[in-house]
DNA sequence: AACCAGGTTATAA
DNA sequence: TTATAACCTGGT
């Protein structure tokens, strides 16, 4: 399958592959990203307002990854409510064109409990080498790709096993939230239909979430988008921005974000994210 | 060689 | 309720 996309815009996908929202996207030597989403392999090359998009799977991926890139969304109108914020003109100026992809509950779970206090190549290695062990293959011109194992996979592997993959002390809240995801005690693809602060309160019990991880599961996989997680770089920049540089408790923070936000605080957040890490610097990969 | 990187957890005040 | 240390790994 591929297809091909017009106008739009804003849209920046390198912004988006690199932004530290999803790990599997690779930039190729012709510029183009490949990934795997859910069942299939994406090829994603953007010029300009255009979008040219090769998948292994059939014409009914489209709307499937429209989805995923968030194209249904006005991203001209999200930006205009950022703007009335008059001490985010910068940073919309400079983040414009990220979008906050819908991916999927479970891949997003175990990723971002990967990511705590770890950084990005890392996490990259990780996810790649646990896909490649117990994911299921994909061909893509001629090229092995490999899907994101289910929950039942991961929770029937050894914890000395899994640590194969250099994800260390992580091991284990892998496989104990795959187990809790696999036995159902937990319904990850059902929790977006219960308010945030519900749907946080279960994703917290997951070991190795805390409540950084559980707000990158709601806004990066349930379009919970009044969460906000708060890392080191959006703590640097919001103390900048709002506390005179000062050291802020994250608790301090987390409500000033939310009351200032509301309903948009996910979005200011990726802008915000996007603007601390790489302005003035060249794009990490 | 010591320290850090996109936090969480256990433990103690 | 808030503060502090330990933690796998890979890199400088």
């Amino acid at each position: 399958m591929r297809t091909v996309l017009k106008d739009i815009h804003p849209f920046n996908f390198q912004k988006i592959a690199d932004g530290g929202q999803a790990f599997r996207w690779n930039l190729q030597e012709d510029g183009a990203y490949i990934g795997v989403v859910g069942d299939s392999v994406f090829e994603i090359s953007q010029k300009g307002d255009g979008l040219v998009i090769e998948s292994n799977g059939e014409n009914d991926i489209i709307q499937f990854i429209k989805e995923y890139l968030d194209l249904n969304r006005n991203y001209n109108e999200l930006e205009m409510e950022m703007l009335k914020f008059k001490e985010l003109i910068p940073v919309v100026g400079f983040s414009s064109g990220y979008r906050i992809l819908y991916q999927d509950p479970w891949e997003t779970t175990i990723s971002f409990i990967i990511s705590a206090n770890n950084h990005i190549r890392n996490i990259k290695n990780t996810i790649e080498s646990i896909c490649r062990a117990y994911g299921e293959p994909i061909n893509y011109k001629g090229k092995m790709y490999y899907k994101f194992p289910s929950p039942e996979i991961l929770a029937g592997v050894s914890e000395d096993e899994l640590k194969c993959t250099k994800c260390g002390y992580r091991a284990r809240y892998i496989i104990e939230t795959a187990k809790i995801i696999a036995d159902g005690q937990l319904d990850i693809y059902n929790l977006n239909k219960k308010p945030t602060q519900e749907v946080r309160a279960k994703l917290v019990t997951l070991p190795g979430v805390g409540r950084k991880v559980a707000d990158c599961i709601m806004l990066y996989s349930m379009r919970k988008f009044d969460a906000f997680p708060i890392d080191v770089w959006i703590q640097r920049i919001l103390q900048h921005m709002y506390f005179d540089d000062k050291k802020t408790p994250l608790a301090k923070l987390q409500k000033f974000a939310e009351d200032r936000f509301g309903e948009i605080a996910g979005f200011v957040q990726q802008y915000l994210f996007y603007y601390s890490r790489n302005r003035g610097q060249d794009i990490v990969k």
